[in-house]
DNA sequence: CCTTGACCTCAAGCCAGCTTCAAGTTGCAG
DNA sequence: CTGCAACTTGAAGCTGGCTTGAGGTCAAGG
């Protein structure tokens, strides 16, 4: 059993976030002692399975939702291979955007503007926005 | 010359989003009639460019270094080419992140916790984490 | 037993990048 | 000239994921 004291120094969350994801229901506090929240050793797993789930782009509330009661995960293999595609296309677009950048760079076109790869770049940039307002943006 | 309707209508930026860009100094109105915002042609290439450099990763304060006075882009090529390697850096972390994910999702393991993969994924996450505490949130 | 400092709660604040609202002004069609 | 839709302003609100602050409680060490 772990304090939050301990909780903080092993997974170097901060306690103003573990009683965040507390009160948002992410996470247990097996008991008090006194006022003082007393956490299972199975937190600690719980808390990288959250880091992971950020890092990989799900909500905080999407999270939420990988857990059982008993603060088991419980994930659906399905929404592992969604997030997967979604990190691929991401990935695609972060890529062309990133040589377009790199050709920018070294283009010898006095202003970018009369650089045709750049302003196809700028086009496609202005594209993705008009799509992500009408179909409620995605990430990134 | 163009007004706010117009501008909207052919950049697909709403006029609540071109006033603010104005009022964060990013774009300028060539003048007015009456009240209202008159437009130079050069804008559209000007809001092509702002959403490009979202796309990329730029802030606003950022993207408005990007212009002259005049609202002529002037782009550091070294700041592209330095944004260029952020990104490469982030499609990195995503790109493990997205065969983590997928290794998951087929792992034969009953639960997540008991992969090895998954668990090194676990640890990658809360690790990154705690640098990011330190050293200020890149993005992703 | 008393102090102390680590913990607690609840509410408010912060960040970026907008959007929304209420109330006021105006260009222009009829 | 009138009416009204389209524009204007400034301020406030929103989202997500926390952090911060004020003020309160209590377990443990001296």
């Amino acid at each position: 059993m772990l304090d939050i004291t301990e909780v903080v120094r092993r997974s170097g969350v901060p306690a103003s976030t573990l009683r965040y994801y507390e009160e948002k229901g992410l996470i247990l506090s097996t008991g008090r002692r006194g006022l003082k929240r007393i956490f299972a050793p199975g937190i600690l797993d719980q808390l990288a399975l959250i880091a992971l789930g950020r890092a990989a782009g799900f909500t905080l509330d999407e999270i939420g939702e990988m857990f059982d009661a008993g603060g088991e995960p419980s994930i659906d293999r399905d929404a592992l291979s969604a997030k997967a595609d979604e990190l691929d296309d991401t990935i695609r677009k972060l890529s062309a955007m990133r040589d377009g950048l790199r050709h920018a760079a070294k283009c010898p076109a006095p202003s970018h503007l009369e650089c045709g790869q750049f302003r196809r770049l700028m086009n496609i940039a202005s594209a993705r926005m008009r799509v992500e307002k009408k179909r409620g943006a995605q990430e990134i």
